[in-house]
DNA sequence: AGGAATAGCCC
DNA sequence: GTACGGGCTATTCCTA
């Protein structure tokens, strides 16, 4: 293999901020820092499989590009003179600063909160959407910035393309060992979007995804015991969770209930703050921060365990997950209580993230070497997700095989559960 | 031409 | 007064 690319992945690993060029000096430095695992088990075994995938690429209908393409430029159109109607003017709706002008100045909408440092109001849309009672303006640009980022983001650069697309995975881009996507990204397409990913002709589009990924990792890595008794008993977690923290029977909780609870467990992963948690949620800071109190002493062993690795982090200068995986974190022992904590939030975040990258990575070579022949086409690695073509008389026994791969491919005391969804294009699944 | 600022899509 | 982890891309607008 290449040598360029072997040094890369390996500077990656050992610590992007400061790669080394003598690339003798590589392979002791990994087995030293306990990355020679990681390097030859993974990241190397994985070339392959990404160049496999983006040879592959996936095929899209042309005919509905254009179709959606058509749709979407007429609706901005009408949009676009709305909105002008309701403005008094023709402006740039795509420019902050003249949207804010004509919001905030001309038609004197009351802005929440303070301004920006360039002194104008911001209108993003969660902004807007506070606003929206003020002014009839304000859904219709709501309506017009969605329908232009699908169209100029999505739609324009895929209609330029051919009838199959081919994305550049990005193996060394991401501070966790997670894969990136670009040129164009295919991580990040929008529902509306799918349904223009179609498959190959006697082929069906499958879908695998670990189900809940994340905070099964976190109930395995904090050991904490009724999480690991919901997951063993394949409860729904943000159920449970919220009968926890309202302190109310399961067979109570309301589906609003739920998605508080679904809000905070994802925001334990990602070291939300009360603040953060009330504006998602609706709640007052007071309640919001009550909740979250509530949450740690049902969950005790997940405090317990977030504390332990930010002490971690702050002695060694970096956070590592269960395969070793590193990531430096110099900013923890900042002064900045500002950037100390965002080091914190991202260590808490790292070994549950990184674990979960590893363990897909892992059942995208194993997978990969099980099926050589063209009826299992790997096409996709979404995060938690992998995107396959399937021969359509193949699909059922495939699934099976595929499913018990990825489930069993990495050893960890919470089971991996994944999902199947069978399909002719993405947005069926 | 290139970068910062702003915005918004995904897991 | 305020701070949710990880990505990529498009547009505007300002600076060099």
């Amino acid at each position: 293999m290449n040598q360029e690319i072997k040094n890369k992945i390996a500077n990656w690993l050992l610590n992007p901020d400061n790669p080394i060029d003598n690339k003798e000096e590589l392979p002791n430095k990994l087995k030293k820092e306990g990355l020679e695992n990681i390097f030859n088990e993974i990241e190397l075994p994985l070339v392959d499989v990404l160049r496999s995938m983006e040879e592959l690429g996936i095929k899209i209908n042309k005919n509905e590009v254009k179709k959606l393409l058509t749709k979407y430029n007429k609706e901005l159109k009408v949009l676009e003179k709305k909105i002008y109607k309701e403005a008094g003017e023709e402006f740039n709706i795509n420019s902050p600063q003249q949207l804010s002008k004509i919001l905030f100045e001309k038609l004197d909408i009351e802005p929440r909160g303070r301004a920006t440092k360039s002194g104008l109001h911001s209108t993003r849309a969660e902004k807007l959407q506070e606003l929206k009672e003020e002014h009839s303006i304000i859904n219709l640009i709501i309506k017009y910035r969605e329908s232009f980022k699908i169209k100029s983001t999505y739609l324009e650069p895929l209609f330029k393309l051919g009838d199959r697309v081919h994305t550049t995975f990005l193996q060394t881009s991401t501070a966790t060992g997670r894969l990136s996507s670009q040129n164009p990204n295919l991580q990040n397409i929008p529902s509306v979007v799918k349904k223009v990913f179609i498959a190959s002709s006697g082929y069906e589009l499958v879908s695998l995804d670990y189900s809940q990924i994340e905070l099964r990792i976190l109930a395995g890595l904090s050991n904490d015991p009724k999480m690991l008794k919901a997951f063993k008993a394949d409860q729904d977690i943000h159920r449970l969770t919220a009968s926890q923290v309202f302190d109310i029977p399961l067979d109570k909780v309301t589906s609003e209930e739920r998605n508080m609870a679904k809000t905070l467990n994802f925001g334990i992963v990602y070291g939300m703050g009360a603040v953060a948690f009330a504006r998602s949620s609706g709640l007052s800071r007071k309640e919001a921060r009550h909740f979250i109190e509530e949450y740690f002493s049902d969950f005790k062993k997940i405090k317990k365990w977030q504390e332990e690795v930010k002490e971690r982090a702050r002695k060694n200068g970096y956070v590592e997950n269960l395969n070793g995986r590193k990531r430096w974190l110099p900013a923890i022992t900042s002064t900045n209580k500002f950037l100390s904590s965002e080091a914190e939030r991202a260590a808490i975040n790292m070994p549950i993230q990184s674990l979960a990258a590893d363990i897909i990575k892992l059942a995208m070579i194993k997978v990969h070497q099980q099926y050589k022949n063209d009826d299992v086409r790997l096409l996709l690695s979404i995060h938690d997700e992998l995107l396959f073509e399937i021969k359509s008389d193949k699909v059922n026994s495939v699934v099976k095989k595929i499913t018990q791969i990825m489930e069993s491919v990495y050893n960890f005391p919470v089971h991996l559960k994944v999902d199947v969804s069978v399909g002719k294009n993405w947005a069926d699944l």
